[in-house]
DNA sequence: TGATCGGGTTGATCTCAATCAAGGACAACA
DNA sequence: TGTTGTCCTTGATTGAGATCAACCCGATCA
């Protein structure tokens, strides 16, 4: 399956001022070495909703996604869909070891991902073991939030499942210098429901509630944490 | 926290012929290399119910289990419980690069660890390409696999999440050549419930009324599957 | 022999979130 | 300017699974 690059695929040549670099695999890498893996990307951009990759094809690219926000979703036989996780830039997409696409991926709004063959990356990979224990390191930060998701999946009511939400987000934001008094949410809320195993309903009525009690203030733009405090206790699971 | 250990602690010298050895991070290294890391290691015995690790503590160790089976868990403030995975024969425990550990582990039935300083392990790791490839191929498979388990705990029916489990723990089974005709289930019911997000009496009514409608059949000693096909759909989201 | 206990099952009822249904806000566009 | 479509919100009702409660069964042990 073509994948739909509506960008023009360029050789990357300023990996030594990528945005993402601090946060990416390339923190591994040196100079020589930044220079050396630029030579087997390329940079590939996708606009809103364009499918980056699909569940279950072969997976012969890995990205390292560089600007923007995309949703990794899992869908049943019945169209019931799951949103395993958002990637922000600095995640990586595509692990050596699997060889098809555990799930499938779509821009939400602009995205820009670094692209690399995943044979010419393992190549590359190959005798760097400083790149390769990052990559184990990236890994088990991932494992370790899916299985924060599993609490929440499993364990939680809905008004701790956005409250949750929401503090991941904000972290995550923050995490790569994007934190700030409004809190961007580019997913739509049928993104969060089925990213929180909610209903579109439940996630808005839930959202309204938060409004009403203080928590947050909602805005076109985005979300504020009014009552922070009390939307950490809610996400951590107190009360 | 000292971690309680009931067996003796002893240098394991029988790596070569260690029945762990073809799924474990250890197909990766040859005879040599085995050895060495055979000095690294020492074998653990837990008994039944005992903690192996605590969610949070520092981790100065990683294990590869041996024998046995352990529950992954993971605690709320208020005790709510949601287990994460079920570790089997193989699987290590404690990625490095995180300095706690992520969830606590204890033993269901007897268990048997290969333990491994953190420290030392990395050591040995450092310039182990062979070695840091396959510790990436096992946590992206453990990703895939928590992955899906999202899909299960955020997207599917009481009777859906039963039967999904039971394929997936028969798939396990049958990875580690201990596939068969009744498949044990030493988890109790409590530990399938708070690993599906389900309470124990909606676990124990669903095994009933997948007997009822000849799908499995339970015994003291584990479950028989009789209608395959039927569990499969089920487990795949099918109807 | 009976008491106790842990684990499992089953029934009655309740509740939280799903479902069904309607309408509002806003942008794109003819 | 009205029309259409997308996204979101809100209300009414339903239902799957939680909760509450009772009981069963086999193991252990006095």
């Amino acid at each position: 399956m073509k994948i739909s690059v509506l960008g023009e695929g360029t050789r990357c040549r300023l990996c030594h001022d990528c945005t993402a670099r601090g946060f990416a695999i390339c923190a591994a890498l040196d100079k020589t070495e930044l220079r050396e893996l630029a030579q087997l990307s390329r940079h590939v951009r996708f606009e809103s909703g364009a499918t980056v990759f699909a569940q279950a094809n072969i997976a012969t690219s890995s990205f390292s996604v560089h600007a923007g926000t995309l949703r990794l979703y899992k869908l049943l036989p019945d169209s019931r869909r799951q949103i395993v996780g958002f990637a922000l830039p600095g995640d990586f997409l595509g692990l050596p070891g699997l060889p098809r696409h555990e799930f499938s991926a779509d821009a939400i709004g602009r995205v820009t991902l670094c692209q690399f063959s995943k044979e010419s990356f393992a190549t590359f990979a190959e005798n760097r073991p400083q790149l390769l224990r990052r990559m184990i390191e990236l890994a088990g930060r991932e494992l370790a939030r899916a299985q924060e998701h599993m609490v929440l999946l499993g364990r939680r009511s809905a008004e701790e499942k956005i409250a949750s939400f929401l503090i991941g987000w904000r972290d995550r934001l923050s995490g790569i210098g994007r934190g700030g008094e409004i809190m961007p949410l580019p997913m739509k809320r049928l993104d969060i429901a089925d990213h929180l195993g909610l209903t579109i309903e439940t996630v808005s009525r839930t959202f309204s509630k938060l409004e009403r009690d203080g928590v947050i203030q909602t805005f076109a733009s985005g979300v504020v944490l009014l009552d922070t405090p009390r939307a950490e206790a809610l996400s951590a699971g107190i009360s």
